[in-house]
RNA sequence: GCGCCCGUAGCUCAGCAGGAUAGAGCACCGGAUUCCUAAUCCGGGGGCCACAGGUUCGAAUCCUGUCGGGCGCACCA
């Protein structure tokens, strides 16, 4: 795997090599913790390349003022040729300004990086589950499952860049009693095909249109066999049979989203095995399951059929949760969190590190599953970092107003719908330009009618001019050269210096598990291609295609070329097509 | 009542392991194209970063509380 040490860890070394120096001399008291000294460009470019606050960090331990201390940094730090300059600014800031060279090796360094060029050894090869979308599989994917789905997906592209191993994992509950009402109306599609008239779709069963090709399907797989068979007889079958067609249907959603799970976990599978009975026992062994009473609900009225049972609760108080909860119902079946437990514990085996994204109305199991988590890893020696992202809602509104989102009502938007109306770009690109956790409204109309301003356009667009220009110059006799790149001026390296952040903005990223600064730093730096390329209106020594000059072309077509290929690595990660042509 | 998330320009949102004068897009106003793709760019107006305290050299960012919005509070999934 490509190692690059980015131009700012390098210079964060440079830096600190410089307080130990500062340490040898009697400056800085030997041992001065520097967990808190800063290295980064800072907000404003007049304040140079790299801005850092170590002397007002540590002008306390050493005795002494910000000022006085960053001059003494500042002496070292000029005798570096690869800094260019070093002033000292405001309360103590120390502003570095990059000697050209540096800038000019980065380009270099991404022509030779290619597709590589961003990514990153800190995740030291952890492996990494993420389990993400985990539909039930009792009908198409709608919008309701777009977030997480394109935010896992994401996350999962951008942890493996920055050296994770990752394995995608979709969870399938096809445990449950949906999956039964799903059985049942998939047989009542199945004698519907058989000729019978069935009438309207009763109360209690999935009205959905995409259970009719599964019931004609299942009428050509078991003739009338099943017609007017006892439930006992065909409900296991058409169980099976109907979860195989759903997610057969769920994984093509998905992959118009562009988006394929490595490992696809059945929760009967899991049952079958035996994996919640091995779970509990280990937990009663370890005095984390007792036999106890459930309190009523706090706080609302308790359903009318409310009774006090006794059931194998899981000591989740221990963890931090509100009250322990069950893992077996009263019929003595695995609850939703019995089995999950399991399951967590099932993939913890394999990995080094759990994540799952869920929607924001699962938050409120998130205590008991971490408690789970914490009491299954710690109890055998190896506790696994596990992280609950939650996505919140997306409300989809139709011109305003509220669009059903429920399978039960068969009236909702599927993913299909929007990818074929809006496509797939449009639709990923606007789920990861903000952040999941905050709530968002998504107003199908409007997204269409505005598609144009869709900032996935903005930076599509770049790479299109970017795409465009290369071509030109081929075409008259002009091709990418690093022969002359000091010729290239300061508003060139603008672009070059945007482009160096990448991969410090994909450790970001990777870092905090927030896909979306990806897509915002794209648009920066197509911001940044945009505003150079309309520099070139006004003075034609400042184009791409310089035609008397040789060498000046072909400096600036190998600039054009690197930045197109951080636009495509960027792009490559949040899942987007880089388009040629717009 | 309790828990989690959110509150930044008219609107949609960035920025938050504390850092210099708080940003972008849309909308509004004014400009730029005989020329590499104007799906672009440049300029302008627009803010008590919900409110109140606290922590410190420094707070939109961290802590506490209040208010407002969302989600959740079955043995459902």
């Amino acid at each position: 795997m490509p190692q690059h040490h980015t131009l700012y860890a390098a210079f964060a070394d440079r830096i600190d090599a410089v307080l130990t120096a500062l340490e040898h001399e009697g400056v800085l008291p030997p041992g001065t913790p520097r967990g808190n000294v800063s290295v980064e460009p800072p907000r404003d470019p007049a304040h140079g390349d790299l801005a850092t606050n170590a002397a007002m960090v540590l002008a306390k331990p050493a005795a002494t003022n910000p000022r006085a201390l960053a001059g003494k940094i500042v002496g070292h730090l000029e005798k570096d040729p690869l800094i260019a300059g070093a002033e000292i600014a405001g309360p103590g800031f120390i502003n570095l300004r990059l000697a050209p060279g540096n800038w000019t090796n980065e380009l270099h360094a991404i022509a030779e990086m290619g597709a590589d060029y961003g990514k990153s050894g800190m995740g030291e090869g952890r492996r990494v589950n993420i389990e993400y979308v985990s539909a039930n599989p009792t009908g198409p994917m709608h919008m309701g499952h777009c977030r997480g789905a394109v935010v896992g997906d994401a996350l999962a592209s951008l942890l493996e860049y920055a050296g994770h191993e990752v394995v995608r994992e979709y969870y399938v509950n096809d445990a449950g009693g949906q999956v039964d009402t799903l059985a049942r109306s998939a047989h009542l599609r199945y004698r519907e095909a058989l000729g019978e008239d069935v009438g309207a779709i009763p109360e209690g069963y999935y009205p959905g249109d995409y259970l009719v090709p599964v019931g004609k399907a299942a009428a050509e797989e078991f003739g009338d066999r099943f017609q007017a068979a006892p439930e006992a007889e065909w409900l296991p079958i058409f169980r099976a049979f109907a979860v195989e067609r759903m997610m057969d249907m769920i994984r093509a959603d998905l992959k118009l989203l562009g988006i394929e799970h490595d490992v696809f976990s059945s929760e009967a599978a899991l049952q079958a095995a035996g994996k919640p009975e091995a779970a509990e026992a280990w937990l009663r062994a370890h005095d984390l399951v007792y036999d106890g009473v459930l309190e009523a609900p706090k706080g609302k009225e308790p359903p009318e059929d409310w009774e006090p049972t006794q059931l194998p609760l899981f000591r989740s108080t221990r963890f931090g949760d509100d009250q322990d909860r069950p893992i077996r119902k009263s019929d003595g079946k695995w609850t939703y969190f019995g089995a999950d437990l399991a399951y967590h514990m099932q993939k913890a085996e394999g990995a080094d590190e759990l994540i799952d994204i869920w929607g924001a109305d699962h938050a409120g199991t998130v205590k008991r599953i971490k408690a789970a988590v914490a009491a299954l890893s710690e109890g055998e020696g190896k506790a696994i970092p596990f992280d609950v992202k939650l996505v919140q809602m997306v409300q989809l509104l139709r011109d305003g107003e509220p669009a059903k989102m429920s399978k039960r009502s068969g009236n909702f938007v599927t993913i299909a719908d929007m990818v074929e109306e809006v496509g797939k770009d449009v639709v990923r690109f606007s789920m990861l330009t903000r952040k999941p956790e905050a709530q968002m409204d998504f107003d199908f109309a409007k997204v269409v009618e505005e598609s144009k301003d869709n900032p996935v356009f903005y930076v599509q667009y770049a790479h299109a001019r970017i795409s465009s220009i290369l071509r030109k110059g081929a075409e008259e006799g002009f091709a990418p050269s690093a022969d002359n790149l000091g010729l290239l001026g300061e508003d060139d390296m603008a672009l070059v210096k945007r482009a160096a952040q990448f991969p410090r903005e994909v450790e970001m990223a990777a870092r905090t598990r927030e896909p979306h600064r990806i897509a915002f730093y794209l648009a920066d730096l197509a911001g940044d291609l945009h505003a150079f390329w309309n520099l070139g209106n006004a003075d034609t020594q400042k184009r791409f295609i310089v035609a008397q000059d040789a060498a000046l072309t072909g400096a600036r077509l190998f600039l054009a070329a690197r930045i197109g290929q951080v636009i495509r690595n960027g792009l490559a990660l949040l899942g987007v097509e880089a388009v040629e042509e717009l």
